[in-house]
Parts: C-alpha cells; structure tokens; sequence
DNA sequence: CTTGACCCTTGTGTTACCCAAGGGTTTTAT
DNA sequence: ATAAAACCCTTGGGTAACACAAGGGTCAAG
C-alpha cells in the first residue's frame, strides 16, 4: 500500500506518515519505478505501535530507540519500562500544575462577581490578575497553547 | 536599571526580558549613547503582571493584547474574562488525557510484573505496548518532553 | 589598562507535526 | 485516448516560549 492508505488505515494523516519516515521510525520499499514509498501488514503494524507508544507519552526519539532494539533482535521491554518508570512523575507533577492552574482560573472567575472592571487607573492593569500571587519561581505554566 | 537586573528582580533570566522586548510587551527606552535598554519601576510591575499572566495559562499574544487594550486606556478585564473563561474547558481536558496517560502507565507498570520480558519473536515488538488498546482516534498525548 | 561582567543583535535549536509550493504519476471519467 | 482529478515526491517554512552560543561593543574595578 502506499502513504495514504497506510495512513487512512491507522487513523493518521499522510502527513504524519512522511513525517515518520524522515524520523526514520518506518523503513518502507521504494517502488523502482516511481520512487514511491511501499507499506505492508507489518508497517501498519509499526505504525499502530507507535500510535501507541506516543498515548504512552513517548517521544519520537524513544520510539525510535525502542523499534531499534527491536529490530536488532533485542527486547526492548525493559528499557520500556525504564522509560515508563522516569516519566511518571513528570507526568503526575504536570497534571498537578494544571490542577493548580485551574483552580486559579476558577478562582479568577469567581472572583469576578465583586470586582469592578472600570477603565485602569494608570496603576492597575487588570485587578484580577494583579491580585494574584507572585509565582515565586520555578517552572510553572507551558500550557496554553499547547493544547488546541 | 537595565536588563539583567530587572530579570534578576523578577526571577527571570535575561534572555527572557529580551525574549519579551521583541514581541513587545515591554518598551524599554534607550540610553541614547550606548544603546543599552533601560528600565524602572513601571516595568517591573509590567513584567511581574506578565508573570502572573503566564501562570494563568495566558499565552504571549493574548498578554500583549492586554497590555496594549490598558496601553491605550481601555479595560482589559473583559477580555481577560473571556479569554479564561474559554481556556478553562480546555485545561481540564487537558488535565483528563494526562490523568488517563498517568493511568496507562501506571496500569502499564504494574503488568509489568506478569509478563516476561524475552526478546520479540519477529511479531511482537513489547508486549506491554502492544497489548493497550488502539488511540482510535482524537488529538491525545502532547505531553513528554513538554515539561522539563 | 586589562580583566571580568555586562550589553547588543542575530541565528539556531527544541517538539511533533501541518501546510504550501512546484512538479511527476496514476487513476478515472469522458 | 486523453484530460482532469487524485495522489506521489521533496523542500522549505511555520508553530510556542524561550535557551544558548557567537561575535563584538561597553563599563567598572583593580
């Protein structure tokens, strides 16, 4: 098959396919003729693996570590679960940022009902967020954006 | 004061103030000799406000739009309210698929104990992996590296 | 007057893709 | 058979919020 079937089969775009390879997580056949990239059963299964692997949180170069290992014949389990094991913190301590972060944007809301918003006085530039606490250091936010 | 100490004061580094300076959300003056940007007490509060910003989940453009609504006199409050008020659905979400990530892992981990860990047999590439179940669609994970 | 500590700008890297452009190929419909 | 639709390829640029290094000017202390 070939780059969009493959991706229509996995639920991804093309795109994310094309982009795949240039990471060299897939290693399709080229067809001699026209240069164009040739999947089988077995990519399709690469590529639901990764899928896989990537709701696991991991990133593309551990991926690639991991098919490595595989490929060489090696199991890759246990430095699976050494990626699993470093990781899970990082991802409870992220989660608990967010919590936080929710909780002042509650907060905010709520807050909103006694405050006035007239026109700042050269002073204030929005009460509500200037009544805030300083953040005092330390990596917070990275959120936004991120989630589309 | 100039750069570095307005970061040292804030509890950021310099690379960030300037970071700042060139999406403008700050304007520094210039001592007409050197070059060098200067900067008082107004500012610091600026950037402090700008902090206390990100901590809310704000991103850079949505701040530089608040300060140039209170830049020219208006309000910004209601804008602010706003722009909260439709982050916040998407924070939880976010705060869901990290829980249900923390979740598989954890679930992941602890199978962990059950399954041998041989090499892959040319079928298998981690058990552990390939035994979760498929994404079956919708933007997940977005989630390793993003936290440092 | 020479370090060392800052300052400036510019350019590159980070993550996991998305999107557009420009140009060949294959399939489909007429 | 041919023309248009649909798909393929590669290259290059954009995204968010900075970090970091390079190359070069400036300034205060010893």
């Amino acid at each position: 098959m070939k780059v969009s079937e493959l991706a229509r089969r996995a639920g991804v775009t093309a795109e994310t396919v094309r982009h795949y390879i240039r990471e060299r997580l897939l290693h399709p056949e080229r067809h001699p003729n026209n240069g164009y990239q040739l999947f089988d059963q077995g990519d399709l299964e690469r590529l639901r693996f990764i899928q896989r692997a990537r709701t696991l949180g991991f990133g593309i170069a551990e991926i690639r570590d991991i098919l490595d290992h595989a490929d060489h014949g090696d199991s890759p389990c246990p430095l699976v679960r050494d990626l699993l094991a470093s990781r899970l913190p990082l991802i409870r301590a992220r989660i608990e940022e967010l919590q936080a972060l929710a909780s002042r944007m509650e907060q905010a809301l709520d807050a909103w009902a006694q405050m006035p918003d007239g026109t700042p006085d050269g002073h204030s530039l929005c009460q509500l967020i200037e009544s805030f606490p300083e953040p005092l250091r330390g990596d917070d936010h990275r959120s936004a954006k991120e989630m589309s």
